[in-house]
DNA sequence: TTCCTTAATCGTATATTTGCGATATAAGAT
DNA sequence: ATCTTATATCGCAAATATACGATTAAGGAA
């Protein structure tokens, strides 16, 4: 009768979850390529490039945007987004604390 | 009429979205470190610390399981997961290449 | 063999995600 | 003011994910 028991685990668990769900998508994997490859900030150019409708790609920069991944600025009929290296950088970091810490205990799996 | 138009995107992102689905969620990360922290794999113990039930938890490792995270044997009524470091090494590298080379370029954001 | 224990799987209900077309919005051009 | 262009948002349909209880399967103990 529930899907979402989230609320149970602790803050740290649901904080990186929420970012690997955000790039838990190829098209959004595909976006934040794009956005890091342009030195300019773009927009509109992202539907040109990805295999999908307009409204599909302002869906997913929403959800990056909500996640944090990425900043935008809307401008008029003109919005402009680009990576948020700070936040991107925070996640990975803590994603690799939370696993390669333990793995030193104990290298030698039994299966 | 379709969710999962993932085809239409390379390989690597899609690789790189399965893996980040596969730890899209507290429990399945609480799961990983439950395992990262034994030295002895464990099974059913996992169902006594995370407030999920035994079908759901089985459910979540294989999951795990699929996405190439752990191992596991199954040996009779008694199964034995562990985690699968070097799969976990590799998404991990390819996590930080993917971005962090194209960091570089680009330091200077626009918005 | 018959229990007991452990874990996978099935069936089901609900929630969330994904994607699209259509519509709304908002700034600039004419 | 009207047209154009670029984006966001709405409404909907289909697909997935999440969770649970019930059932199945399979080894060990009695």
């Amino acid at each position: 009768m529930a899907a979402h028991k989230k609320e149970a685990f602790i803050q740290k668990e649901q904080d990186l979850a929420a970012f690997a769900k955000a790039i838990a998508h190829p098209a959004r994997i595909a976006i934040l390529k794009v956005l890091a490859q342009r030195k300019e900030c773009i927009c509109g150019e992202i539907v040109e490039i990805l295999p999908l409708a307009q409204s599909t790609i302002s869906q997913h920069l929403k959800e990056l945007k909500n996640a944090g991944l990425i900043d935008g600025t809307i401008d008029g009929p003109r919005s402009c987004y680009c990576i948020n290296w700070k936040a991107f950088e925070k996640f990975n970091a803590e994603f690799s604390q939370l696993f390669t810490g333990l793995k030193i205990k104990n290298e030698k799996a039994c299966c």
